[in-house]
DNA sequence: CTGAAAGCGCTTACAG
DNA sequence: CTGAAAGCGCTTACAG
């Protein structure tokens, strides 16, 4: 590998001065410049990026831990991190926890180790407070993306309360009063919030609640049980809301199975949403979120923090889309 | 932060020891070793990669750039490289080039610069050979993922004569002749290969090439207006070929609006396919590629490479899996 | 069994 | 306008 030195010595200089025209940080006589700059092109040299951090302790990188990276909103939402990153020449370092606290800690431990100047996190189903300790001390900037929480730190992610609470009224509006909500994993900021909006709109609704209407559960095979179970109760369900992707794939794969037509025989509405959601037949009423967006934003977040850490830390709330389809169509008059 | 030196000085050793201990290259007495291990436990230290790299020049990362991050396919390809990569301790640098040779090219600089031990790279479809020039002289390995070329490096992809071959039968069995190819941007490789493979199909079985029954573009809108004018030509297709899920959707979206069925008015195959591609209706009849497996394989030649810069480059293909779905049903005789 | 010291490739006060 | 030198935090021959 070239460096500066084999640049200086062709350019007759010293290093430093090599260095000041790399990075403009002082003033070079121009005709000294265009020898250095010539030298640069005839060595083909190319600035050590490790070095330079480690002088500077800064290394122009970040950190982005997802928990499910196969999930299309978190491949938006990478898209954006590093689409915003790139723009500001900072390399993003990916790491994926896929919802084991485990996988999590040791990512946070490498990312850490190779001197991110920050890290976003959007963090493990399961992941308890120890997985943010180690950001107490550290002084390494942190926003948590999509899965919020008290903690004090950055924040992005979506608003869950209100389109929750229009969904609903939109349903009950359209006489359905047995809605199941497919809740999932509620150890999740994001699902919790969603349930919770869901029980509010739903007693405002004045329609009381019922166990029997909600699917909380922590693994795949639990959730596909009380989906089924709600589906084939004495008094099945009019309406589903699936809290997110995953969620509503399985709540589809029942339905069709049992014959069910969308919105004649169940209305059916989803959070998140597929990919070429269009195809889909019938189209889907969908609470889209900004996923590019958020990812954009932490980004952003982040940047702002690594400049200047001092100051309260934002938390950001980007609105979803509701898009109406004809899977809540208003059901024909029986 | 803490240092070595920190580290030494409280268990009483020099940093040598320290680093001994750490890395496990050096025997140290037990009951030093202790106290350094209790010293490190003590301030929470946590070793510099930067600093390691520099000295070992290694980083223990590699770089990954994708065309196009947001096509499932290579979101699964990702995934299998970060979970391959994770495994081995190799953090992952991630970039998009968003099809854009001129991105490409900077982020190949960017990672470069950082050292990464190595690159794997799908091409962008315009990138020329000059993207690779940068390599032929730079001993950092590099492996070509998913759009491979006739240079000299190691290479992972997918079988694309075999399964094209072989779905071209299954429709000309079913009496399909005016089969419509939709191609895209054939200067990617992967979708010249199908390309070719589809007209030496088509050939061997006695049917005479039709340019009407192919669409060959590199822009969404041209995409369009060709499958629009093969739909609406006076001897429409009966069966239709996307060569990828994009294109694929486009030619879903214009059969949905022209109100034909599958496979009653036209049969439908696809290449890659959809994410939750059982909830479609009809189902699809996929040449579905191993994508995580082609990004874990691009892993590991790429460790390979690492570990051994001698040898020959490896060509690998991975045989993608052909689900019969509805969508090329046989037809009900007329 | 352990330590002192060189050096990885840079940046940046200090000095002239 | 430019250079000599310290130092970022490690690893690893060299020496004992």
């Amino acid at each position: 590998m070239t460096t500066m030195v084999k640049v200086a010595q062709l350019a007759g200089v010293s290093i430093s001065t090599v260095s000041y025209v790399l990075n403009g940080t002082r003033h070079v006589s121009d005709e000294t410049r265009q020898r250095v700059l010539k030298a640069i092109e005839e060595t083909s040299y190319r600035q050590d990026a490790l070095a330079r951090a480690m002088r500077r302790s800064r290394t122009d990188s970040i950190g982005l831990i997802v928990s499910d990276g196969g999930e299309p909103a978190f491949a938006e939402m990478i898209r954006g991190v590093e689409e915003t990153a790139a723009s500001q020449g900072i390399t993003l370092l990916l790491a994926n926890s896929a919802e084991d606290p485990k996988r999590e800690a040791r990512a946070v431990e490498a990312l850490l180790g190779r001197r991110v100047d920050g890290l976003i996190l959007a963090r493990a189903a399961g992941s308890g407070p120890e997985a943010l300790s180690e950001f107490a001390n550290s002084n390494t900037p942190l926003v948590l993306m999509d899965r919020l929480s008290a903690d004090p730190y950055d924040q992005v992610g979506v608003e869950n309360r209100e389109p929750t609470m229009e969904l609903v009224e939109h349903l009950v509006a359209q006489g359905h009063e047995r809605i199941l909500l497919i809740a999932g994993d509620t150890r999740v900021a994001t699902l919790q919030e969603r349930h919770d909006a869901f029980a509010e709109a739903m007693a405002a609704a004045g329609i009381a609640p019922s166990d029997q209407l909600t699917v909380i559960a922590f693994e795949p095979a639990e959730t596909d049980a009380g989906i089924e179970a709600a589906l084939s109760a004495a008094e099945p369900p009019t309406a589903v809301i699936a809290c997110s992707t995953v969620l509503a794939a399985a709540a589809l794969r029942r339905i069709q199975q049992r014959g069910l037509r969308m919105p004649e025989d169940i209305a059916f509405a989803t959070f998140d949403g597929f990919a070429y959601a269009d195809l889909f037949e019938p189209q889907l009423t969908t609470v889209r979120q900004p996923a590019f967006q958020v990812g954009a934003t932490a980004a952003e977040l982040l940047s702002k923090r690594i400049a200047d850490k001092s100051g309260k830390p934002s938390v950001v709330r980007l609105a979803p889309t509701i898009e109406y389809r004809a899977s809540t169509a208003p059901r024909p008059a029986t």
